[in-house]
RNA sequence: GCCGAGGUGGUGGAAUGGCAGACACGCGAGACUCAAAAUCUCGAGUCGCUUUGGCGGCGUAUGGGUUCAAGUCCCAUCCUCGGCACCA
């Protein structure tokens, strides 16, 4: 008997797969197809536990697929462009492309390590430029169909470095190099109109019907969409209204006073009628300082009145003041908002710090107890003509009334908003498009992409965009008239780079094309798309929006690309994310040395759902280590242990019931549920059934052949075990093509069952009846069972309550 | 603040509204051994009672509710995590 020595095993197995090519697909229209995808890592440098977490859970269904006989495509790349990479090159003076590459070289070891069955001749990065052509491509169609356009924006700037900083530059308001104060500054930028489609990616949930609940729920309310009515309210004495937004049309007539952001246009063109404008312009200029999230989330909301300047409520023709608060955000709506402090909380709050008046207009049984406003319906009062009708139905009413009178429209409103893609970086998808003194913006011929990105590039984290400091990029001629002519400089955000890569596994070393529509029809959609989480509203939504945008443009069919979606949990240390900036990672470098990928993968999977956060401990890693080393002697158990006692007819029966029953509940767990965690445990029961039998040799092959189901069952999640086993059990093929087991139903069916007795709620016995058996039949059994009947003596019987093959529930009560 | 999750033994976790704690970790006992490790087998939520066969109370973050029956459904509260548009 040989020890286990995981090192030799999985280093001859991934030898071997990698030499016969065993992974890598290609279409075939006679073969049904499994595209099993998971969200491609940014090269960091370094595998943590929510890689291995995230890899061993697409492997997993990888590898069942191919066994169920499928024609599986998995394939691996990486989102290669970003931040890190040029904040490496400021500080350690290393070409962002060279970092990159050093990153890429030491994860894909790692996963190989690991024994993914990935199709290596697939892989891309999305920064070469074979696969930034396509990016650019894509975005010059974007361009043609109108869906690009541009338009000023708010950036975080560093006044002492003369740059932008991403928010995660910024902490605490202060920048990341010189712990400046940084401020917010309009500039000029690209945008993609994401919101044409905001209607589509909401009712395309109706054929998500793999996706998690959660997360298209999360999508929905981050699409926002509201139907409302929008408002002009005259500024008192001038030619001029204040536009909002409401969702509450029917209670106009509360509404007393106005609230803008910080940011609205109004400030500046009443500078002078606002007797406080200092004050104002402070306060405008404090809240320039706080990002969006700190602006919304403190709880005490401030504001300051523009003195001199009220505004009109159309409907009770009063004067209202305004103010200008910064938990209105300028992106949302009309960045203003008409207040009714006393059906809105907020409101509320804010009217009684700045002792606005507050008037009801929706009776309310509570109003104003403990300091609430009333947010419930009820019976309009203080309305004029409206008075007395429900506010549900008013709402309909008064937004007709407003209508009509020419105060405003009804209208629907997003909380979506356009997406800004333009960075002013260079490690990113250069934007393919010249300014012409004479021909204005001019998209880059198809014929001349990839604009590539420049090397001579410096690397200083201040001042404009990197690309700026080339000498050969900038200067251009005009591909219209010829003229001199000068190159955009922003690169795309990396989100572009990933909105369509999936497409691009298809068919990944396409010249001509973006890639063949059929190889693409063939594989799309995505079977099973695995990621985390954090991904619901943004990435899952933008490379959905990018699939809609190519069915338009006719390059594919469907209108979802991702048809399945398993939204994975993080893996934490000490309760927060595993990643790189945070430096809490842990590789699995740490455990494979000791105790081999299987162990790794098996345990990962085993210690908790997939779909929950794992906080890692390797606390527990032994107990998957001692059941692989079971396996491991398990056959030689099996195969050499002469048994004195001849197999027992009722051990043989029930040790290959609980075979099928294994091979039932572990197709189904990883095939239909994704519980990885409680397909592993059937084995480990199936395994310790198989040691505590005694006839192996000695039981006309069955104990070799529940083994051998063993083997098969575990082969997604220990492949490199399963393969040398399997060679081992005299098998001449490779297992990861090797069929799935099948299970007999008429094997499994129990002619038994055990039922427990409750009396009053409690349990109080357990009795054995024939499946499905009926009520009469089980009160007979009840009847002769001494320790049940004498918990029933002395009782007057109310209910009998018996559900087949479940449970018998009695209620009784003394006499 | 807003949106979305989660909270079950000493630990990770299991449980279509129907026996709470499967499977593991850790722990304890036994077998094997000169001994130890490894291995194999067995035990255990907790408190109390016990004639040592068991019996009873309490138990799924907290407080209510629905139900013959609630970890699971409903309402409220607390705590932890993810996202909030330039980290990816």
């Amino acid at each position: 008997m040989s020890d286990y020595n995981h090192c030799a095993i999985e280093k001859k197995w991934q030898k071997i797969w990698a030499k016969n090519k065993i992974f890598e697909s290609k279409e075939n229209s006679s073969q049904e197809k499994y595209y099993c995808l998971e969200m491609l890592p940014y090269p960091s440098g370094n595998l943590h536990m929510g890689h291995v977490r995230n890899y061993s859970i697409g492997d997993v269904c990888a590898r069942f697929n191919r066994m169920k006989g499928k024609n599986v495509l998995y394939s691996m790349g990486w989102d290669a462009f970003g931040l890190p990479a040029e904040n490496a090159a400021i500080k350690n003076k290393i070409h962002p492309a060279k970092w990159t590459k050093q990153n890429i070289s030491c994860m894909k070891e790692q996963l190989k390590a690991l024994g993914f069955s990935y199709d290596w001749s697939r892989e891309i990065a999305t920064c070469d430029a074979e696969y930034y052509r396509w990016t650019q491509w894509l975005f010059i169609k974007m361009w043609e169909k109108g869906l690009v356009f541009r338009k000023s924006a708010n950036v975080n700037w560093c006044p002492s470095c003369k740059t932008v900083l991403a928010n995660e530059q910024v902490s605490n308001g202060l920048c990341w190099r010189c712990n400046s104060q940084t401020e917010h500054k309009d500039l000029e930028q690209w945008f993609i109109k994401i919101t044409s489609y905001a209607d589509e990616l909401l009712y395309g949930h109706k054929h998500l019907q793999g996706w998690p609940e959660q997360v298209l729920l999360m999508q929905k309310n981050w699409i926002g969409k509201s139907c409302g009515t929008e408002i002009g309210f005259w500024i008192a004495g001038r030619d001029k209204k204040l536009k909002i937004f409401t969702t509450r049309p029917d209670t106009i007539f509360g509404v007393t006073f106005m609230v803008i952001a910080p940011e609205h246009e109004l400030i500046n063109e009443m500078k002078s009628q606002i007797v406080n404008y200092d004050k104002v312009s402070e306060y405008v200029l404090a809240s320039s300082r706080k990002s969006n999230k700190e602006r919304s989330s403190s709880k005490e909301k401030t504001g300051i009145r523009l003195e001199g300047v009220n505004a009109i409520n159309p409907a009770t023709e009063k004067e209202i003041p305004i103010f200008t608060a910064d938990y209105v955000l300028t992106g949302y709506g009309t960045g203003a908002i008409m207040a009714v402090p006393a059906h809105d909380q907020r409101d509320w709050d804010f009217a009684k710090k700045y002792n606005v008046p507050i008037i009801e207009v929706i009776k309310g049984n509570n109003f104003g107890v403990n300091n609430c406003a009333y947010e419930g319906e009820g019976n309009l009062v203080n309305s004029g003509q409206f008075n007395d009708i429900k506010s549900t139905e008013a709402f309909d009413r008064i937004a007709q009334w407003i209508q009509e009178q020419g105060f405003g429209k009804q209208t629907v409103n997003y909380k979506l908003k356009d997406w800004l893609i333009s960075r002013q970086r260079y490690w990113g998808t250069p934007i393919p498009m010249i300014y012409c003194k004479d021909c204005g913006i001019v998209t880059v011929p198809e014929k001349d992409l990839p604009v590539l990105l420049p090397e001579d590039v410096k690397f200083t984290g201040e001042g404009d965009s990197p690309l700026k400091t080339s000498k050969t990029f900038v200067h251009v001629k005009c591909p219209k008239c010829g003229k001199d002519a000068q190159r955009e400089t922003d690169t795309m955000d990396t989100f572009v780079d990933s909105s369509w890569y999936y497409a691009r596994y298809c068919d990944v070393h396409n010249n001509d094309a973006v890639f063949d529509s059929s190889k693409l029809n063939y594989w799309m959609p995505v079977n099973q798309y695995i990621g985390g989480i954090e991904h619901a509203s943004m990435h899952l939504i933008y490379a959905r929006f990018w699939y809609k945008f190519m069915r338009d443009l006719g390059i594919v069919k469907d209108d979802e690309p991702f048809a399945k979606l398993l939204t994975q949990g993080m893996v934490t240390l000490g309760g927060s994310a595993m990643s790189k900036s945070k430096g809490n990672i842990v590789s699995p470098d740490e455990i494979i040395p000791r105790y081999g990928a299987d162990t790794l993968r098996l345990f990962i999977l085993f210690a908790a759902p997939v779909e929950k956060q794992l906080d890692w401990s390797s606390d527990g890693i032994e107990g998957c280590w001692r059941f692989i080393n079971r396996v491991w002697r398990l056959f030689y158990i099996v195969v050499n242990t002469k048994s004195v006692e001849v197999a027992c007819q009722k051990d043989k029966d029930s040790l290959l019931k609980l075979m099928h029953q294994t091979i039932k509940k572990v197709t189904c767990d990883i095939g239909e549920k994704l519980q990885l965690n409680t397909a592993i445990s059937f084995i480990m029961e199936l395994v310790n059934a198989l040691y505590v039998y005694k006839y192996h040799s000695n039981d006309d092959g069955l104990s070799l052949k529940v083994y051998e189901t063993v083997i098969l069952l575990m082969a997604p999640f220990t492949p490199h075990l399963c393969e040398e086993l399997w060679q081992k059990l005299w098998h001449s093929d490779s297992i990861s093509t090797h069929a799935w087991p099948i299970f007999d139903e008429n094997t499994i069916k129990e002619s038994y069952v055990e039922i427990p007795v409750q009396i009053n709620g409690k349990l109080k016995g357990k009795i054995t009846v024939p499946t499905d058996a009926q009520e009469l039949e089980v009160k007979n059994i009840i009847n002769t069972d001494n320790k049940i009947m004498l918990h029933l003596e002395g009782k007057q019987m109310l209910k009998f309550l018996y559900i087949k093959n479940e449970i018998v529930t009695i209620v009784v009560k003394n006499l």
